[in-house]
DNA sequence: TCGACTAACACGTTTGAAGAGT
DNA sequence: AACTCTTCAAACGTGTTAGTCG
């Protein structure tokens, strides 16, 4: 088993995202579509590496995997968001996703164990501004941050376990903070990004690679905000966040209610400055005003003014006595740290030791350094209709995916259900299974897919996402690599999976395949404690754990491979997966090691 | 001056502990 | 003793708003 030691940047702690980030950010405007290392090892790649792989026709090749399906079952709130353009209230402190992502998955072996991950990605590459009652792109993206994945706190779990219910990733958190230690997936605000749900089955991370379905819902597509910019979809979220009831017309918190509050306030406040103003010589001028020309301002000069601020022993006014309970409290800061966290871990471990087991190829682990078929995938997107984002329309579709691009006319709930569907590739429905999730084989599979690029970012029409007429191949790593083998490669090792849309008039998402880039060793090293009585979300923080929508983009690109982070949501994160930025190797699970004492732990 | 952002705020929901009842 | 149900307070999730910053 690999040690700390063996990767030295194990042992820097946090700091290591702030490292990685600041490179990230560092990185020059004018940087590359892709990282200088992924260039040169695009070049280096064998040819054969880069032909398009092997149509996979053989039906002895299918596996269940080809059967998974995932639908979104709060499709119509998406659409009734999307419709109006869907704006993503992002924090300091982390903001929930509302529409959150209610899923309903299908065709999944029911005794397999499944990991579900939830990463978020920039749509496009260009900033935004909402002007003209529309969001118009008003200049390039900026540099991307770190990617976070967030792991569903069921994870692992058995097909059964995910098909018996609707999986939900309300607990996932949007933030703005890019030094956030909180594990909240970081997002640029006014940026676009597109949502994306990857299924991996629990015994491939183990192997570096595997299959992986992949899973996007265009009408997901959201752009960042700190403030609502839309007064409609102000008016959305609160008629639908039962957490935003308070602002309905019939709630106190309506703007009836607050009016009236505010001048019962400085009603209250005037009578106040009777008693306190019994001195002549105070604010009297302030009183003079008209309460209903009354502004914030006076306002907060009557505050003031009524404050205990001015114990003048002639009127009788006792401050000490006042009621002005501006307590705030400090708030706690919650440290459940690491002793929860390592009985999360050691729950995974279990779970993936017993999936070992199970598994006749468990010395996979050993195995991950072989090589791989290598598939490649490529399609082209029709444009997609102009929708809700004015200037960055969404591709028309439903929830669900179909691998024939049927129109969805029978959607009349859909505002846009006239708008012509977007033509999904065949890609996302006739790809090949790379590799079977019930073979022995721990070989690594090879894929070159291709995605949809969309044009310069400097446009003032940002494009759709998933539409383009010139699909850019997407390469990845022709070798496999290992921790064990000395590289200086920038890729990781890679095998197969799947991506898939959703088309028009689908039932279900169905995946094609893409690479899951880099491997994800989640389970290995996550352990979750069953007998706890709430398991924390986990976030895995990876640059380049999958691919990207469209690799061009130049978020997706970062010059050196900041490290991987694996967070519980919560305030402390004593765990942190580690790469070798050195390497770029992923560290495995098993490597994670403690921090929250500032001390190094191998926990495996 | 203006747009983007932040913190404080009030209200409603969720959650879990404590107590009562069976 | 074990279980279920109810109550209640704290924590949390909302959008709003005023103020700050560049």
């Amino acid at each position: 088993m690999l040690s700390v030691e063996m990767y030295p940047s194990l042992a820097l702690g946090p700091q290591r995202i702030g490292d990685c980030f600041y490179r990230d950010r560092q990185a020059p405007a004018h940087m590359p579509l892709y990282p200088p290392t992924c260039d040169a090892a695009a070049k280096a790649l064998p040819p054969r590496l880069l032909a398009p792989p092997p149509v996979p026709n053989d039906p002895a090749t299918k596996t269940p995997k080809d059967d998974v399906k995932m639908e979104l079952e709060n499709a119509s709130l998406w659409k009734q968001f999307s419709s109006v353009g869907t704006e993503m209230i992002i924090t300091k402190k982390g903001r929930r996703m509302f529409p959150g992502l209610r899923l309903k998955l299908s065709g999944l072996n029911p005794s397999l164990r499944y990991i579900l991950l939830l990463d978020i990605i920039p749509a496009d590459n260009s900033r935004y501004r909402f002007q003209g009652g529309g969001w118009q792109a008003v200049g390039g993206a900026e540099a991307r941050l770190p990617d976070r994945v967030f792991i569903h706190p069921d994870s692992p779990a058995t097909g059964a376990h995910w098909q018996s219910r609707t999986i939900s990733f309300h607990y996932a958190k949007l933030t703005n903070n890019t030094l956030d230690t909180q594990g909240h997936i970081i997002l640029h605000s006014l940026h676009r990004y597109q949502p994306r749900v990857h299924v991996i089955e629990a015994r491939d991370v183990l192997r570096w690679g595997g299959g992986q379905h992949s899973f996007v819902f265009p009408e997901t597509q959201f752009i960042t905000v700190t403030a609502y910019q839309n007064n409609k979809i102000t008016e959305l979220k609160i008629n639908s966040n039962p957490f935003a009831k308070g602002f309905r017309e019939d709630g106190m918190n309506s703007k009836k209610q607050r009016d009236a509050r505010q001048k019962r306030k400085i009603s209250v406040l005037t009578e106040t400055l009777d008693i306190v103003n019994c001195d002549p010589c105070d604010s009297a001028e302030l009183l003079q005003q008209p309460i209903g020309t009354t502004t914030s301002t006076d306002l907060q000069a009557l505050a003031l003014a009524s404050l205990p601020q001015l114990p003048d022993p002639s009127c009788g006014f006792r401050p000490e006595e006042a009621s002005y309970q501006d307590t705030m409290v400090q708030e706690q800061p919650l440290d459940l740290g690491q002793a929860f966290m390592a009985s999360q871990m050691s729950d995974i471990s279990i779970s993936m030791a017993n999936e070992m087991q199970n598994t006749p190829g468990s010395e996979v682990a050993n195995n991950m350094i072989e090589g791989s078929d290598a598939t490649s995938y490529s399609s082209t997107f029709p444009t997609a209709q102009s929708n809700s984002f004015p200037s960055a329309p969404l591709p028309q579709s439903s929830s669900s995916f179909s691998s024939l691009p049927v129109s969805d006319s029978s959607d009349t709930s859909n505002p846009q259900a006239s708008i012509p569907p977007i033509d999904y590739p065949s890609i996302l429905s006739s790809s090949p299974t790379l590799s079977s999730s019930t073979t022995t084989t721990p070989s690594l599979q090879q894929t070159t897919f291709t995605f949809p690029t969309p044009p310069p970012s400097n446009s003032s029409s940002p494009q759709p996402l998933l539409s383009s007429s010139s699909p850019t191949a997407y390469h990845t790593m022709p070798e496999t690599i290992s921790p064990h083998t000395p590289t200086d490669s920038s890729f990781p090792a890679q095998s197969s999976a799947s991506v898939c849309t959703n088309s028009p008039s689908s039932e279900h998402a169905q995946p094609s395949h893409f690479l899951p880039y880099p491997p994800v060793e989640i389970g290995a090293m996550t352990q979750f404690n069953p007998a706890a009585p709430y398991r924390p979300d986990m976030v895995l923080h990876h640059p380049s754990l999958l691919p990207q929508l469209d690799p061009s983009l130049p978020s997706s690109l970062p010059t050196s491979t900041p490290p991987s982070t694996l967070y519980p949501a919560f305030p402390s994160y004593p765990l942190r997966l580690c790469q070798d930025p050195h390497s770029s190797l992923s560290i495995p699970f098993r490597h994670l090691y403690n921090t929250s004492m500032g001390e190094r732990t191998v926990l495996a």
